[in-house]
DNA sequence: TCGCGAGTGTACCGAGTGGTACATGCCGGA
DNA sequence: TCCGGCATGTACCACTCGGTACACTCGCGA
């Protein structure tokens, strides 16, 4: 009745949080698999090919992750919670006017070493909106991670409640359609100068 | 040495902009295929699933179109000028004030039954920033196909060409943040909201 | 020293892929 | 009436895919 030889088979240990021998190896080969996915993409990924650029053989993800789905799960969880780390880091530095704390933000956002990071999330939106199962979950927090800092910020400023989210909402979808301006056309010069533009617009001329 | 079997092989018709019968037969299908990858998304599509659904053999798709590569390019090209005819729908009226005609555009692009469209929109997008040839193409008009009539509109309620071009592109961006906001919250009052934030900050409170 | 279990590689399976070869049916002109 | 060319279907090919079976090698406890 087994469909596989083993009666206990491939365990593809549950890691996670757990830090022992088992969760290492899960946790290193996530890490890459992220990597690898970051740079290359993770539309047309195969267990095959993937293994390769890892240094594994496809045969150890299924032992680790049980199914490609599982692992795809883990890949696009454990690149959410970079983006969250990411988001973590931007605190604002407290003797900081508002648009120059929004214009550090776009600066590190921008970085050349996150490109790869950037497009991925672009990428996971696009099957995310298909549907895509594995995806989907970025959708949760594709708005309401980032509002929640923001409005934070805005009534920190002095906006009421219901103007700091419009406000907040607004800034963010600005940020991002910039985002992607930069990732397709490369012109950081036009589209630093668009920025500049709604900074003045957004937090007044002073 | 010929690798086919007939010396004059699937000629797959160029079609095109030609209104002959082939280019009849092969419209008619990447018209059905547009429709139906908007529907479905283009990123596991397959030429026997997407002939099933549009009512041909994979072999016909292969003998209209030569390739599956070619017949993804054609799908992109199509739905590109699907978007483009759009937009140039989008004309300003005349008699109407900057903000109204912003929000009669906005909720034209919203429209629901656009909604598939506008999925395949950032679903290319994607694909294209990972360098997917077909789909490069997306690229390319993504911010300069928009940029230039608003441009025009910023020059003509007499913006000076610098700050037309900034205020333009940042325009462009909030509003497809906001459209990728919608597709992926759904949460049409919430964006609505923010883009009439946006619409108060933009063209001043009057 | 033995053995056992975890980790790993190799070979394999069935399914689905893009693409090809060939047969068949159909229609218009001689 | 016949015939040639086009459209289309069916069967097939080589390949890759995710996933499985099994063999092998270690290290460690008894």
């Amino acid at each position: 009745m087994a469909k596989t030889d083993d009666p206990n088979p491939d365990s593809h240990p549950q890691g996670g949080t757990v830090p022992g021998t088992d969760g290492d190896r899960r946790a290193q080969l996530v890490d890459a698999a992220v990597d690898h996915v970051a740079a290359h993409g993770i539309a047309d990924v195969s267990l095959r090919r993937l293994g390769a650029a890892i240094g594994v053989s496809h045969r150890m993800l299924i032992h680790y992750f049980g199914s490609k789905e599982q692992l795809l799960v883990e890949i696009v969880r454990t690149s959410e919670r970079r983006r969250r780390e990411l988001l973590s880091q931007l605190r604002l530095e407290p003797g900081l006017s508002s648009v120059e704390a929004a214009r550090r933000l776009w600066h590190r956002l921008t970085d050349p070493g996150l490109a790869g990071q950037e497009r991925l999330f672009f990428e996971l939106c696009g099957q995310a909106l298909r549907g895509r199962p594995e995806a989907v979950p970025v959708l949760d927090g594709l708005v309401s991670d980032w509002l929640e800092p923001l409005v934070a910020a805005e009534t920190a400023a002095g906006a009421d409640p219901v103007s700091a989210r419009n406000r907040a909402r607004f800034g963010l979808a600005t940020v991002r359609g910039l985002l992607l301006d930069l990732l397709a056309t490369g012109d950081r010069a036009g589209v630093d100068a668009a920025l500049e533009e709604f900074l003045r617009l957004y937090y007044g001329p002073e």
